[in-house]
DNA sequence: TCCGGGATTTGATCCAAATCAAAACCCGTG
DNA sequence: CACGGGTTTTGATTTGGATCAAATCCCGGA
């Protein structure tokens, strides 16, 4: 992506600085802004809210008057069915934008819970579809992120409809890799934010699953596991594990 | 939904027929036009486009340049896994957008898949995105939809992770119920486009799963099937088996 | 109209993951 | 630093749906 005619190094500097402040770069920086559009993505961005580990960013059903960018933490949202069954939907972490589910029908149709002491971004959605008309870049980037989140959805639907137990997790974890891997972190050594049961419920599994499957994987020496913190020894055996009709251990 | 100012009873006449012309109720009709934007919609939607039974309208890896509205016909859009594992991800029907897994990367992310004859609207999506600059409430709308995909995603993801067979099936019966419905044909009786298989596929399950289940519901007079004709007998009970651990017949 | 191949049904058996159960562990808190 | 509740591990058993197998059905084409 070529620099924007009409964006000076210092205005860049700036947009960097707006959008890291919400670790937005996902939301506005491919984007090429002029110095108007820049000022506004400021102002838009702006607004931030901090959440304690547990509490809801929002609940199923309430009305929808912000997008959500996460700056810093760990969040889940699950969708979730009258009878009390729910089901995790995604993980989200920094750089993510929340609450897409809500433009449709003005009301949001999953919670939104954080993981861990959190801090987002509020970005009204009116405001942001003001300028995403005013800036036709910040339009497209828009679409092509609602899009990405349609891409990864059909991800899990696939997992979800096709996978074995130890396919998904191993899915799991690569995915969660690679997603710190992009934000700078190690890609082979993190922290999992959310419990057995969290992650059970996100993969279609009972949390006694995951904890066999980890400690499966744990003995095949493809990765360490000490509660919640992995360490991912074999990333190649890890991979080759996805598409294997049966363990070929 | 009151109507425009600036848009005569001519004007709405006009619209209607363009936009029933590509079944584009869902992308235009909401939104309010005035007469230059009816007329960019009529150009924008007039690019017909026929299907047979059993084509691609794209596969997965191929260039976006087009979402597509279906005018007639019934499609099914498949995931692919490398591995040659395939999940249908969707039924898609009169009135549905198609392609807009494919904004993301401009390449599309699955193949689509005409179950009957067919005939598409091409909808280039430059066109659309100028046209929704020029047209607020048509930008508006198009975030609806592309929201709207992202929470029947969800839906399926909690049908798949949660739900057991009969009531997977059961859950997918009263959709297609409810969209044949909205459609305006009948909620209680309709053929089936699509083979036990790909039925299976769409809900995680194998087609003698499917074609047990089936049967079961004709056994206990919920349903009746021939073939691929269904009948639905008794909507409340197929309704009340969504959510029970285990049947209670 | 008859033929052939895919689609469907139905039965018997198997197996991966769920369920039930209990022990161990970990962490935050008083 | 000990307590207690939630989380995790591990084992034994059950089970829903997959798999294997075979008969039947249905529809399109010659």
């Amino acid at each position: 992506m070529p620099s924007q005619p009409g964006l000076s190094p210092i205005d860049v500097q700036r947009l960097k600085t707006a959008c890291s402040t919400c670790s937005l770069r996902e939301l506005c920086l491919p984007a090429g802004l002029d110095q108007r559009g820049l000022e506004q993505v400021d102002r838009l961005v702006n607004r931030r809210r901090p959440i304690r580990r547990g509490d809801y960013l929002y609940r199923s059903g309430a009305g929808l008057d912000s997008l959500y960018a996460i700056r810093t933490g760990f969040m889940k949202s699950c969708v979730l069915h009258e009878d009390g069954r729910e089901q995790v939907a995604g993980f989200h972490m920094m750089g993510d934008l929340m609450g897409l589910d809500a433009i449709s029908s003005s009301r949001h149709m999953c919670d939104a819970v954080a993981l861990e002491d959190s801090e987002v971004c509020e970005i009204p959605l009116a405001a942001l579809e003001q300028l995403s008309h005013d800036i036709p870049s910040l339009q497209q980037h828009f679409h092509r992120i609602m899009s990405r989140e349609i891409v990864r959805d059909y991800g899990v639907m696939l997992l979800l409809g096709t996978m074995r137990a130890e396919e998904r997790l191993a899915a799991f974890l690569l995915n969660l890799s690679q997603r710190f891997a992009a934000r700078g972190y190690s890609s082979t050594e993190f922290h999992l934010r959310m419990t057995r049961e969290e992650i059970g419920s996100y993969l279609g599994l009972k949390l006694e699953t995951i904890s066999r499957a980890l400690s499966r994987f744990h003995e095949e020496n493809l990765i360490e596991v000490r509660n919640k913190h992995v360490k991912i020894i074999d990333m190649e055996a890890l991979r080759g594990l996805i598409g294997q009709p049966s363990g070929a251990s």
